[in-house]
DNA sequence: ATCATTATAGCAAACGTTTGCGTCTATGTA
DNA sequence: TACATAGACGCAAACGTTTGCTATAATGAT
């Protein structure tokens, strides 16, 4: 039974609007009586009950972060980069990880509104078929992917020019054999990558012999699973473009307990840049998503939203990625 | 203005008690009006006002996680099962993240409780000497340390007996010359690791001939910075025991700038057991910490605490460490 | 037919805030 | 002296729930 604003009112026999008004530094009370009731107030170790100024303000100051998963780097430091912003502006966040379960997707989205967040963002784990969040009512913003009705603002790093880019390095060492070793086989910002390739390939032509795409999940097992098929197997790949950093990492391990020699043998190139990617004895050649400041503006252009009320204004926010060429990728022949 | 029980009350003509007790299945209501009033509920899109309802059950099915660091693979994975957990529980996460700043965490500690989450876990940035949490009136749980007053239970793995593990294993290699390149040196656990490397060092005086401690922050950085110093003054070092995983793998970095074979002309040895640490290309000999389940028995432990009302049990509990040799030190000589 | 029992239903208070409005007192002006 | 003005303060409703209590209706037993 924590003091409440009455508990200082009956004790001052004062009003509970002095009371409230003083502690909220609005006008209607003298300083003298001010000071008194903030006096008594912090003696009586008075804590203010955010649910029920919730309840009246219609306002939590909570924010809601829903990711598939904590343990890669790449959404730790995008929620790095959210929180230590929302922390500026005042917000405290709810972190929901779905480990990549649509389901659990849904209920998150159920009690975040429940518990009257002023707004959500999402990284959704939903194939392209039901994309659409018809169920968010309170203002939100998704990360990698944007809904089939266009009904909110999203942001990314321009997938497709880092798959485009990444593509063009492997040409340009003269790797010709290519395999895409991806994650989700639906993931919007994977068949955006892919695209990327695709882009490229069909540019240069003469430079590329073969290419296969193979998908699973985006972790460091699957990455180590798919290339043992792809490189026990009779044809010849020379190089690998992972989904992503981790996947490449699974990939890296399977090449060296096959014996195979990085880069000469096979080139190998992620996505993302984690920071383990640049380590002296990983050294990976990458394409750079600027994670912190994905998170930090995804939050700015939220906390935007939630401040205008009328007519909001569908945000198509897109950033830059960046090739980063290390030791795993070098131009052979 | 989303759809209240007094919205659908109005809509059927009967009372917000009836409303009420057929959407938390009460008894009290018939058949018949539960079914048309769960019916009506779901077609006009009513979703329960958490707040208001956090009002009255003084409970709001919150907890509270306060954390130094996000991107440390350690912090993650306890982080990854603490959510799980907690989500089987129905609780939802605060999540707060301090970057080590003592300010912070007070800061947060406030705002948590102001928004009346039912339990808090903190792993604190606080140094010894004011270690007391006194202004936590919720129940709550430390990671990693134990105040000073006793008047909360706490959960850790053995860190001392981690240390003890680690420095015989590297007497047992035949390293004498041994540093300890360690966080914040005020760090409960850094202490505890500590020591036991002492008690090792204590038992087998013939083993060792020198050893030193040298302090800093736990970060990557912090281990590369440190370890100039240490690697490039005059004094031969032919050991490295780090305060964490990523501590090693900054040390790892500089030796490999410097030239340094690893592991006959230094041993490392680090701990956590981070999941990078056993890529191929790092192979870092290092102090396992269960961290997947330190998230999930000090939530499990939480819930309970939270359950019970009077006299609550103080809890000490300990997990055991475990040594895994890899690459980075080896018997010498 | 009478009474006790049970199930259903509604009323109203309570949870801890905020805030529009009205009242009162003190001050200044004509 | 009379009156307008402004500042300080309190009253009470509202936010959206839950729940103890009472009233009513229906059922069964005697």
């Amino acid at each position: 039974m924590p003091v409440t604003i009455k508990d200082i009112a009956r004790e001052l026999n004062v009003s509970y609007s002095a009371v409230s008004r003083a502690l909220n530094q609005k006008s209607g009370v003298s300083e003298e009586t001010r000071n008194r009731i903030l006096a008594t107030a912090k003696k009586m170790g008075y804590q203010p009950n955010s649910l029920a100024r919730g309840l009246v303000n219609k306002v939590s100051n909570t924010l809601g972060v829903i990711i598939p998963d904590i343990l890669n780097p790449f959404f730790a430091e995008i929620t790095k980069g959210i929180m230590e912003t929302a922390n500026n502006f005042g917000y405290d966040i709810f972190l929901c990880v779905t480990g990549w379960d649509e389901k659990k997707e849904r209920e998150y989205i159920k009690t975040l509104q429940e518990k009257r967040v002023d707004g959500i963002i999402l990284k959704s784990s939903k194939d392209k078929k039901n994309d659409r969040f018809d169920d968010i009512t309170v203002p939100y913003i998704l990360l990698e992917s944007w809904p089939t009705n266009r009904k909110c603002s999203y942001i990314e790093v321009d997938n497709e020019k880092g798959g485009y880019m990444g593509a063009m390095h492997l040409l340009d060492c003269g790797y010709k054999n290519i395999a895409f070793i991806g994650g989700k086989k639906e993931s919007y910002s994977n068949r955006q990558r892919l695209e990327g390739l695709q882009k490229a390939f069909n540019e240069r032509p003469e430079d590329i012999e073969t290419f296969k795409a193979y998908f699973g999940s985006f972790g460091m097992s699957s990455g180590y699973e798919l290339s043992k098929d792809v490189l026990s197997s009779g044809e010849k790949i020379d190089a690998i473009f992972a989904g992503n950093d981790i996947i490449a990492l699974g990939v890296l391990q399977r090449a060296d307990e096959l014996g195979i020699k990085i880069p000469e043998e096979l080139g190998v190139i992620g996505f993302d840049n984690i920071s383990y990617a640049r380590l002296p004895q990983i050294q990976l050649t990458t394409i750079h998503q600027p994670k912190y400041a994905l998170g930090k503006i995804v939050l700015e252009t939220l906390v935007d939203e939630i401040k205008v009320k009328e007519h909001r204004i569908i945000r198509k926010i897109t950033l830059e990625p960046d090739l980063i060429v290390r030791k795993t990728t070098k131009k052979i022949v």
